[in-house]
RNA sequence: GCCGGGGUGCCCUAGCCAGGAAGGGGGCUGGCCUGGAGAGCCAGUGGCCCACUGGGCCGCGAGGGUUCAAAUCCCUCCCCCGGCGCCA
């Protein structure tokens, strides 16, 4: 049993290199990573050998008379000094390569696009018919350049999903939330959150039908299994910590969902196992001051709705197109035009091997934006949580992949750029209108201004 | 939070007081047997290293310590069960 990257560092590590190569990282951690693990192989059979001695005479102890045991005892005492300093050696090689192998992202899959940034991000399909104010033609034409996107020329603007939100409808606000508890924060009032709930509801009814078993996991998790479901450069830049305890606040329920099944082994018939976990998600958005300031569009906290599958290795990225398309039916529903997007090899997180994002269309900034992100960290993750596929005796790592359903905040922007009519009023999509029309005071059809904040 | 009892391989369990190669049962997999099934019998069923008909090392919740030697003794931590306290 062996993680793919470990397996290609030993037999074939030019495979690994071409993969750094093609996400523009260095790739004389490889080397690096070789030359420990050789020395560690080479410092462990010698060490295992002296053991094996020190063992040998160990046992004869007991059974020797007096004489002999007090010269047995010190020869084990020699041995064992020895015993002692090679297994510092073996210790700190190991440790020093499991410092790189874990640093070491997953083999990029041949189909993700080659390059450095999210420019060289590559659209794969448009999905929708966009309304495009005059005013962002011409964006709107280079958003979709290369495919012949069918698109709905308004001559009127749509008001930002931030001043929608905030100006239009009172609904929303960011500024009494920023005193009270800083900048990315919010108040969503009436109408809003009923919205909210209805979403939620929505997409769990959707991915329940699919046969995924709904779960609300913890919302805090320890620093050893939050290392196991992400890299470090994530995990410094989203994760909040809890002052005083080892908990972290979970940046998505796809990281407790994943560490649920550490240290379990599947057996062939226990797989796929799917969950949908819903969640309140928490990111302290570090490195992104500037960006996305106004609004809900990038905050600390939002609510999710995750799809999680747990599956063999060789079914893994049929399963990546399942769940992309999954995602792609809540928006159709919603009547929100998107396009996927298959993600840069640069722009890709440690744990994928491939990602494709949905982006929705916003009017009012004509450009797409980030709604749904959907990865296949194949065995990345299931290496580090040893969660394993037993197969008949033989184990292998589990594959594991993850995709958003819906993410509250960013679709709730993306209805308000998208179903606001001139007059300012927002359209709910018909989908919604079942889980509102239980509730006397959820609004059915249609978002109205209210004249005047709730707080004021 | 306090007091007590626990954590042993896929599951259950013995071993712990009194330190000296982790034993038994169940399940599963393979083999023998059978017309077939069952029973019975045999083997395998955690990780790693070297050699590739084999051998060895580590592993008893996690991490330290004592010792020639630790599942066993000591310390710290985690988790589970019972009782008390607190509590939506």
């Amino acid at each position: 049993m062996s993680w793919s990257v470990l397996e290609a560092l030993r037999t074939n590590p030019d495979v690994l290199k071409e993969s750094l190569k093609k996400r523009y990282l260095p790739t004389d951690l490889v080397d690096k990573a070789l030359e420990l693990d050789a020395k560690w192989r080479e410092a462990v059979t010698e060490l295992n050998r002296l053991r094996e001695r020190r063992n040998e005479i160990n046992r004869a102890i007991p059974r020797a008379s007096p004489d002999e045991r007090q010269e047995l005892i010190k020869r084990s005492k020699e041995l064992g000094a020895k015993v002692k300093e090679l297994e510092d050696l073996v210790k700190k090689l190991s440790e020093e390569r499991d410092a790189i192998l874990m640093s070491l992202p997953s083999i990029v899959h041949e189909s993700v696009p080659e390059g450095p940034d999210d420019t060289y991000n590559v659209p794969v399909r448009f999905w929708g018919v966009p309304r495009v104010p005059k005013s962002k033609l011409e964006r709107f034409k280079e958003e979709t350049s290369g495919f012949d996107v069918e698109y709905q020329l308004v001559d009127w603007e749509p008001k930002g999903h931030a001043d929608e939100l905030e100006l239009v409808l009172k609904q929303g606000d960011t500024l009494k939330a920023a005193q009270v508890s800083g900048s990315r924060f919010f108040y969503l009032f009436k109408d809003i959150v009923w919205l909210e709930q209805a979403l939620i509801m929505f997409a769990l009814d959707h991915i329940t039908k699919k046969g995924f078993i709904p779960v609300l996991p913890p919302y805090m998790m320890r620093e050893q299994y939050y290392l196991g479901v992400t890299d470090l450069e994530t995990f410094k830049d989203s994760i909040y910590k809890v002052e005083g305890e080892d908990l972290y606040l979970i940046a998505t329920s796809e990281h407790p969902l994943i560490a649920m099944h550490a240290g379990d082994t599947f057996t062939e018939d226990e797989l796929p196992r799917l969950y949908v976990g819903v969640s309140p998600c928490f990111r302290k958005e570090a490195g992104t001051h500037g960006k996305d300031t106004k609004g809900i569009f990038r905050v600390h906290q939002f609510t999710k709705v995750e799809q999680i599958v747990y599956s063999k290795p060789e079914e893994s990225w049929e399963w990546h197109e399942r769940l992309i398309r999954n995602a792609e039916e809540i928006y159709q529903q919603l009547e929100i035009p998107y396009r996927i997007v298959n993600i840069a090899a640069g722009d890709l997180g440690a744990c994928a091997a491939k990602k494709y994002d949905l982006e929705a269309w916003f009017p009012a900034q004509g450009r797409y934006r980030e709604l749904v992100s959907c990865s296949n960290c194949v065995d990345w993750q299931s290496y580090r949580l040893r969660i394993k596929l037993d197969r008949k005796g033989r184990r292998e790592f589990v594959h594991t992949l993850n995709s958003t359903a819906l993410a509250t905040t960013r679709t709730i922007c993306a209805i308000l750029e998208n179903h606001q009519r001139e007059d300012g009023v927002v359209e709910i999509p018909k989908v919604l209108r079942r889980y509102l029309e239980p509730f006397e005071a959820a609004p059915k059809e249609v978002i109205e201004p209210i004249k005047k904040l709730l707080k004021e």
